[in-house]
DNA sequence: CTTGACATACGAATTAATTAGTACTATACA
DNA sequence: TGTATAGTACTAATTAATTCGTATGTCAAG
């Protein structure tokens, strides 16, 4: 009878789309977000303030007065919170190994020999 | 006062799970991918039934009378599924672009030079 | 023929995700 | 000084995902 879905440990769609225009800009105030996403798309201001609301209990934002509204930042680099959605969905899809995603990638030619190189140039360079 | 959320494209976590059997095993019944997650697992039988109906209707399987109970099969190849997953994750996280999810990787140690050399090896015996 | 095992069909309950309306407050300005 | 504006707080509604109970039917064994 009971539901108990895993409580979602990384970030949903909407959530990280809002996330990425908090990080773009390091701070925002909701009507920042609310208005860089009206030109994708319509959405209501209470929704993102909602969204935003969200993001801070959760622990993604933090928030603080400037004048009458909030100012938002936040909490963790990106690429730290993209880094636990990658480790989620391998583990999710692939078991927890890398391998077959690099090799899906490249079967599918979404990535080349080219970019695979110039990746082992920048691990090259990075020792 | 709407949701619409864009009705996920690709398949939900626990129907991954699902999926993933029935792949291995090519034919699965209910009772078969109920045994097998059972032992990872507490969770009912008319559960796993409920998502292999759903997984039906989504045209992820397709099930045949076998004697009393019902033989499922996977409707589209494995490869193909996680294609479309990875393609969505890209699109959602990377906007479209799969190099730096490989940066991702690489960054973090979850490839080493190694792994992209032995791509790159698979790459040119495709040629 | 009755009964237990096993299968499906159907309905429902819970949680999360997403969206937005309404009420209230404070500020700026005419 | 009142009135529009902009912001927050609170409430609520919808859909999807996940889980399982109950009803019902069938077949085989005793």
């Amino acid at each position: 009878m009971l539901a108990m879905r895993p409580r979602h440990a990384t970030l949903t769609p909407q959530e990280l789309e809002i996330m990425k225009l908090v990080w773009k800009r390091d701070t925002a105030t909701v009507r920042d977000v609310y208005e860089a996403l009206l030109e994708r798309r319509k959405i209501a201001y209470t929704t993102v303030m909602t969204m935003m609301k969200i993001l801070e209990t959760k622990g993604y934002l933090k928030k603080r007065r400037q004048d009458r509204a909030f100012l938002y930042r936040p909490v963790h680099p990106k690429s730290q919170v993209i880094g636990a959605m990658i480790r989620e969905f391998i583990d999710r899809v692939f078991n927890g190994s890398a391998e077959p995603l690099l090799v899906h990638l490249v079967k599918s030619r979404r990535l080349r020999e080219k970019d695979l190189e110039k990746i082992v140039r920048m691990v090259e360079g990075a020792k």
